[in-house]
DNA sequence: CGAAAGGGTTCCTTGAAGAGACGTACCTCT
DNA sequence: AGAGGTACGTCTCTTCAAGGAACCCTTTCG
């Protein structure tokens, strides 16, 4: 469908999702996540075409989110795995989930719950401050230009 | 390109990108955030076909994202809002931000900084988790079946 | 040997994305 | 009164990616 790149503007937010912006990449990076990551696998659990499946890793491959390893010679057997860049994507996944669960989940409750090494419960992300650790959110920050800004007349 | 659809599956994440994973959505939320709300001014900005503009804006009012409102009464003129699911759904963007900006950013640094109204200081979103307040990533989690998991065989 | 498994590749069809012309309601300027 | 401008879309046409399914190659198993 002739998509517009996102990858050359000024905004991480159009930046991150040139990488993983295609509606299957959270999908895959999260079955891989899981310990899903061999085609057959991914494709049956998804129900991706194989074609669409097969772009996809390569694209997410090639952008250093996925590694492609071999883990058997003979005969010749791959699978695909998280880099650190890819597992820093899944901060992405689990807001989604933070999301989803609030506001789409319905009667039926959360299909999936965290339990947090740190303190042996089920919890959920919060975003927080990097400078003050206290809460963070959209309401109580102001949005400045940066750096890396574009020049905009 | 007859996308297959995700609203129906026991995923949150998969859900989630049921509402906003067409590439085009973040981005409009991101301008109606900053106060771009105009369906001119949205088009202009994004660069994207006015008929794809009208179809998503729909989309994300009947989804509750945003919220369509008159601001002029004659001549009639409409502006988009964010709804409170919507100004939730700007924790996704917050993630979105901070990952490209570590990851895509490059040598110009990131195009936009936050300053926390609470501390009056630059920073970015971190996760913590929401019962000891400690950081939680997906390295320091255990993933568990909920009570809305689909019962697979 | 034939069949199956793993990991793709190739081909065809369909339908969404993109581009841009057009429409409508209203206002302002001369 | 007419010309021009603005805000907010709708319509039409073309192109290109998603979906689906068949096919291919290598290796192992019965």
């Amino acid at each position: 469908m002739q998509r517009t790149r996102f990858g050359d503007m000024a905004c991480s937010i159009a930046r991150t999702l040139d990488v993983i912006g295609e509606s299957w990449s959270p999908l895959i990076l999260r079955n891989v996540l899981v310990g899903i990551g061999r085609f057959d696998q991914l494709q049956q659990s998804l129900g991706i075409s194989r074609k669409v499946l097969t772009e996809r890793l390569k694209w997410l491959v090639d952008n250093d989110v996925l590694e492609r390893r071999r883990y058997s010679e003979r005969p010749p057997r791959y699978e695909y795995a998280l880099t650190a860049k890819g597992t820093e994507l899944c901060d992405l996944l689990m807001v989604m989930v933070r999301w989803g669960d609030r506001w789409t989940a319905g009667e039926a409750g959360p299909p999936v719950l965290y339990r947090h090494h740190a303190c042996g419960e089920i919890g959920h992300v919060e975003l927080h401050c990097s400078v003050c650790d206290r809460p963070m959110d959209v309401t109580c920050i102001d949005i400045l230009p940066g750096p890396g800004a574009a020049v905009t007349a």
